[in-house]
DNA sequence: CCTCGATGTTGTCAGTGGTTACATTGATCG
DNA sequence: CGATCAATGTAACCACTGACAACATCGAGG
């Protein structure tokens, strides 16, 4: 079944099992904590173990990060799910919410997503396909808009994808440094924060149906 | 005048200088290689003196952190000033060229701006301050695009300039981390993309009577 | 059965953050 | 003028880390 632990000399599964523990590793003490001789030690093997599937730190990470992104795929998708049919602006509202929402839940995993440590995407082939996913399932959101006609015209659909991303991560980014809280903001105020930062790019991107005035 | 290495065994002006040095370092070399060791080694000064102005490594991250906002502070002010008067769109549109320009100018400093690694940020209450300055600067274009007349109605003032600096730096950290090449992007386009972005925010916070056309 | 590649272990080294005890300086004050 | 003393820099030290090399162990295929 399942190859846990078989008590061999061998780990046998060493790579996933370093991975898994090296993610809640990081969930739970941040990311400088996150060290390769940490992990070991948790796996339970030797502190050069781990160099037999990972050239060196950067490479850890990078794994981490990946996975990261994989599930931020899966929480995006879920959300489109879970909005109506055809409501291209709840749809749009429902990622929003759930990029902010990972981003709450991760920190330091979505710090470690978007931070230095993998900055260099082209060393990890991996790491940047699943970085595309993520940004491509906000697109094919746009997109869906744009068949249903939910979409301005004259906008490039990419545009929009790219505005809507930087928009749900500046906010995620905002809210997580704590920068919202200027000027002695309330906490529950935030959710209203957000939901009229959403406002003002919606009235931008949406259709403008009826003879409401201003077209272009 | 300057108090420049005066051949003394006190240096003087050790906390300025380890400063300015910290803040090169970082340019050139990354934050993984900014050691407290390496800034001591540069200034010429032995590893534990610098003990004696930071409390520890954090401290002088979060002191380079803080210069960084004061320098985006005062490159977006001079944006805001570089726009014609009383033009909110020219003068927001500005802000954002600004703010992407110091990410990419400035990468390292800007991740470690918003890195984990200066989180804490209730622990330095200078760069609190730091801030909320870069964030209220954006804040004040948009007031007095109010004022001018040129905001929409019916969304406060605070939502916009929070989904202002959302996208400039959703926009920002999307482009340093590459995730704008998606789907084969070429370099120049990437320009009519952030104006389009822009658009996208624009068209939704403006003003409707006479509101600035799409182009594109 | 036995070799050999893959995997894990022990040992080691340089470099780092941080602490502590000590040395040097220069200004203040009797 | 000289002793004092706080500020500042130094030296020595510790625990930890990443990385590497040499060796040990396993398991599959000749």
């Amino acid at each position: 079944m399942k190859p846990k632990t078989p008590k061999t000399y061998h780990h046998g599964d060493l790579k996933n099992a370093a991975s898994a523990m090296a993610e809640s590793l990081l969930a739970e003490t941040g990311i400088e904590a996150l060290t390769l001789r940490e992990v070991a030690r948790r796996v339970g093997v030797s502190h050069a173990a781990l160099y037999r599937h990972y050239p060196d730190r950067g490479a850890l990470l990078a794994d981490v990060a990946c996975s990261g992104f994989e599930r931020l795929q899966v929480a995006l998708a879920r959300a489109e799910k879970s909005a109506p049919a055809g409501d291209a602006v709840a749809a749009l509202r429902a990622l929003l919410d759930a990029y902010i929402g990972f981003a709450k839940r991760n920190t330091p995993l979505f710090r470690l997503m978007f931070g230095a440590e993998v900055a260099a995407r082209e060393r990890y082939p991996e790491l940047a396909k699943a970085t595309d996913g993520s940004f491509a399932r906000m697109a094919a959101v746009i997109e869906r808009a744009r068949e249903g006609g939910s979409l301005r015209a004259g906008i490039e659909t990419r545009a929009v994808a790219a505005g809507a991303f930087a928009m749900a991560h500046g906010l995620a980014v905002l809210i997580m440094n704590g920068l919202l809280r200027a000027g002695g903001m309330k906490e529950t105020a935030r959710e209203v924060l957000v939901e009229q930062a959403f406002q003002c790019l919606w009235l931008g991107v949406g259709a403008r149906p009826g003879g409401s005035a201003v077209g272009v």
